[in-house]
DNA sequence: GCCTAATAGTTGTTTTTGTAACTAACAAGG
DNA sequence: CCTTGTTAGTTACAAAAACAACTATTAGGC
């Protein structure tokens, strides 16, 4: 048997770790308001920015644009979130949540909260911080 | 605007920060070798332990039993595994490495070991340490 | 103004994944 | 033995993602 560890790989554990946080999150937002992955980062997004068009959201939360494009279409069906279109340039269109999705927002962003909280409990505030201060770094390149 | 943040939100901050990393690496296998990201992860556990059947991949790496079929019918057509079928009980098949297959694994994880120490270089060996130590209690979850 | 390039966003097609149902083989209780 | 349940692995179908090509609009050089 080989010696290599692939627990001690990033790629591989930093996967690891992100699959599982990620899966107890979607219970929530895929039970509650059927929602995607996708949906709900664009959702929090405009619940935090409160009006961007799609390549500020593309930008700022690296997701191709045909993701956006998507999760905005389904929101919007869904009543979650509204379009206008600018009229000094007619190819951008500015997204804002409606009150469903300002209460959908809410709701799962206290949900967020509580996660991490119990999460920080788990492992530490040291360890948390640490965590949190070294994944930015990464995420950042 | 709301006082959010997103990237102190764990779930969301470890998938970018996995992301990243897991881009940097599919260059290599994809490139080289045509594999997709479970393709790659059942290589290294047969590339670890030798001998192994679906189900121990599946278990160790919390991978469904579906995506290591899948990805051990594409490793097979590629000449990188061979099955054999148990005597005792028939239903199980032994997965073990070709010569191609291992010659891919050992560039494979020569790749992964330089990309973890130029990673350690850049955060520094008290961050990657400390990172990897709270990694695996997540993904242990 | 007019041509070319760039940007915003969408749509179509192909891969890949997720979920459930399936076959085959074994195990255990009666 | 024979039913019932369990395990190993595959396959079929639906959902989602990736990738490329597309429309519409604006910007910039000439």
């Amino acid at each position: 048997m080989s010696d290599f560890d692939l627990r001690g790989f990033l790629p591989y554990l930093l996967n690891q770790a992100a699959e599982a946080a990620s899966l107890d999150f979607q219970q929530y937002y895929k039970d509650r308001y059927g929602m995607l992955r996708t949906e709900w980062r664009v959702l929090f997004h405009l619940g935090i920015f409160e009006r961007m068009t799609a390549s500020d959201i593309s930008a700022r939360a690296r997701i191709h644009k045909t993701k956006i494009s998507r999760a905005v279409s389904r929101l919007e069906a869904r009543r979650f979130l509204e379009r206008t279109r600018d009229m000094e340039d007619r190819r951008v269109e500015w997204l804002s949540l409606t009150q469903a999705g300002q209460a959908a927002y809410r709701d799962l962003r206290g949900v967020a909260a509580r996660y991490d909280r119990a999460l920080e409990e788990e492992i530490g505030a040291d360890d948390m911080a640490a965590l949190k201060r070294i994944l930015q770094v990464l995420a950042a390149r």
